[in-house]
DNA sequence: GCCAACGTTGGC
DNA sequence: GCCAACGTTGGC
């Protein structure tokens, strides 16, 4: 039987409605549970990882949407929607990763173009990602827009990221890992991007 | 609050 | 297609 939600997140992109061309929202939009909280202690813009399946959206795919710019809506996971809802803002750095690909591994690079605010695709009836538990007056999921931003000069495989070891300790490699929306360290950024520009080892 | 059953993720 | 790891659900 079907669940009656969705069990856990997919960063997939519904294939119907939502693809409207969010807004380039500004930061009218939803100055909520903006990280207030933070303090100066966190340098910006922070830096992270998001999975695809590139056969729900690919990277090529953002690159082709208007303005390069997608809502991020279907995560259906507490604690990538923590990450979205709370921690990401305008400006942030995204590395965008392909899974369950005949290339997996991160292909792009994208910016978060909105802060963040309710999906409103939780509402939306027979949505694939409605969440009818949901309550209007205080959303359960949230997200941001992402803006693609460049392809990498080259994909920089999961094999690849595994066999470094200055990458040991990306989020995406931790045992069992499956977060779709991840921290990524300015350390670990500077080494994927060092990849990208550099002949794979053969 | 425990935990078994179930569904999903995602590499292989 | 397989399946290990994980997250959620719901009975108790």
């Amino acid at each position: 039987m079907p669940p009656r939600k969705p069990a856990s997140a997919k960063s997939v992109r519904p294939k119907s409605a939502a693809r409207t061309p969010s807004r380039p929202s500004r930061d009218v939009l939803i100055p909520l549970a903006k990280r207030t909280d933070a303090g100066p202690a966190v340098p910006r813009p922070n830096k992270w990882l998001v999975k695809s399946e590139p056969s729900e959206f690919s990277f090529e795919q953002l690159l082709a949407a208007p303005q390069r710019t997608t809502m991020w809506d279907g995560v259906r996971n507490y604690q990538a929607r923590n990450t979205l809802r709370d921690s990401m803002a305008v400006g942030d750095e995204v590395f965008y990763y392909h899974s369950n690909a005949e290339v997996i591994g991160i292909v792009g690079v994208a910016r978060v173009a909105s802060n963040s605010y309710p999906d409103p695709t939780q509402f939306e009836r027979g949505h694939v990602h409605e969440d009818p538990d949901s309550d209007p007056a205080n959303p359960r999921w949230w997200l941001v827009d992402l803006q693609a931003v460049r392809a990498l000069p080259r994909v920089v495989t999961l094999d690849e990221l595994k066999a470094n070891p200055a990458l040991s300790g990306m989020v995406l490699l931790q045992r069992g890992s499956r977060l779709s929306v991840q921290p990524v360290s300015s350390e670990q950024w500077a080494e994927v991007l060092r990849m990208a520009q550099t002949a794979p080892r053969s």
